[in-house]
DNA sequence: TTGCTCCTCACGTCACGTGAGGTGGC
DNA sequence: TTGCTCCTCACGTCACGTGAGGTGGC
C-alpha cells in the first residue's frame, strides 16, 4: 500500500534540478515550449512531481545541448525524433514483414548517424584546439628549462 | 605610396564577418561591451577599417566561445589575461634577473593549463557521448544483419 | 553618379534569472 | 503549526537579430 510502490513519480522539481544540474525555473520554461512534457497529473497551481525516466529525458537533453550547442528548437525536432524512434522501436516488436522492420532500423541507424556527424565535428575542433594548447604549453616548458 | 603597404587595416567589418563566421552586428557588439579593442582610428559614424592581427584576435574568442560555452564576462576576463601575458612577453625580452623570467614563465604556464583542463574536461564529456552513440549503432547494424 | 556596404539608434527575441506575493505538503 | 519548497505572474538580462532611416567610399 506504500505511495512508493504504486506511485513512483516522487521527485519534486528542485530535486530534479539539482540532479541534472540545473535549475527549476528551467525546467518549467522547457514544459512552457513544450520540450518537455507537463509531468503525468500535474494540475495547475499544483506541485509538479516527477521520476527516474523524467530525469534521464532531462538529462540527455541537456547533454546534447551543452555539448552540441543547439538551441532549443533544434533540440525539441531532435527529441521529437526520438520519440517517433521509440514508437517504432515498439512497433518493430509487432512488425509482420522483414521489409518493415528494415526500413525502421535504416532509419534508427540515420538518426544515429547524423547525431554523430555532430559529435564528430565537435571532438575534432576541440581536439585540435587541444593541440595547440599543448605545443604553447610545451614551448614555455623548454624556456623554463633553459633558466 | 600604396595605402596598402603604408596601412595594413584594409577589412571592412562584413569581411571580417564573413571570414569569422560571425555577423557584423555581433562584432560591433563585441566592441560595444569592451572585448573587442575599437579598431584603432574609429570616429563615429565612419567605417571601421581591421587588419589581419584582428581576424586573428576574434576567431580565437569565438573559437573559445563556442567549445568552451563561456559566457562573454569569462570570455572578457580571459582575453584580459592573455593581454596581460602578451605585454609579459614583451618585458620578458628585457626581464634582468632569471627570477623575474621565471614568474612570468610560471604564470603563462598557469594560464595554459586552466584552459587545458576546460577543453580536457569537455572532450572527455564528448567522447563519453560519442562512445554510447557508436554503441547504440552497433547494435542496431548488428540487429540488421540478422535479418 | 549609382550600388553596395556601412553607420547609429532602438525595438524584438531567445533562454532563461529574479523577485513578489501566495499556496502546498512532509 | 512551523518551515521549507513549491506555485504563477511578470519584469529583467544576456547575446545578439532585425528593421529604419541615413551616410560613406571604391
Amino acid at each position: 500500500m506504500s505511495s512508493l510502490i504504486d506511485n513512483p513519480r516522487t521527485l519534486r522539481i528542485g530535486e530534479v534540478a539539482e540532479r541534472t544540474g540545473t535549475t527549476p525555473r528551467t525546467i518549467r520554461y522547457y514544459e512552457e515550449i513544450g520540450l518537455l512534457p507537463s509531468p503525468a497529473g500535474h494540475e495547475k497551481g499544483r506541485h509538479r512531481t516527477y521520476g527516474e525516466a523524467d530525469v534521464q529525458r532531462l538529462e540527455e537533453l541537456l547533454r546534447l545541448r551543452q555539448l552540441l550547442g543547439v538551441t532549443l528548437e533544434e533540440l525539441k525536432e531532435l527529441a521529437e525524433r526520438e520519440e517517433a524512434r521509440s514508437v517504432l522501436r515498439a512497433e518493430w516488436q509487432q512488425a509482420r514483414t522483414v521489409e518493415q522492420r528494415r526500413r525502421i532500423l535504416e532509419q534508427s541507424l540515420e538518426h544515429v548517424g547524423r547525431q554523430l556527424e555532430l559529435v564528430r565535428g565537435r571532438r575534432d575542433a576541440l581536439a585540435q584546439l587541444e593541440q595547440e594548447l599543448v605545443a604553447k604549453q610545451e614551448r614555455v616548458t623548454e624556456l623554463l628549462g633553459e633558466l
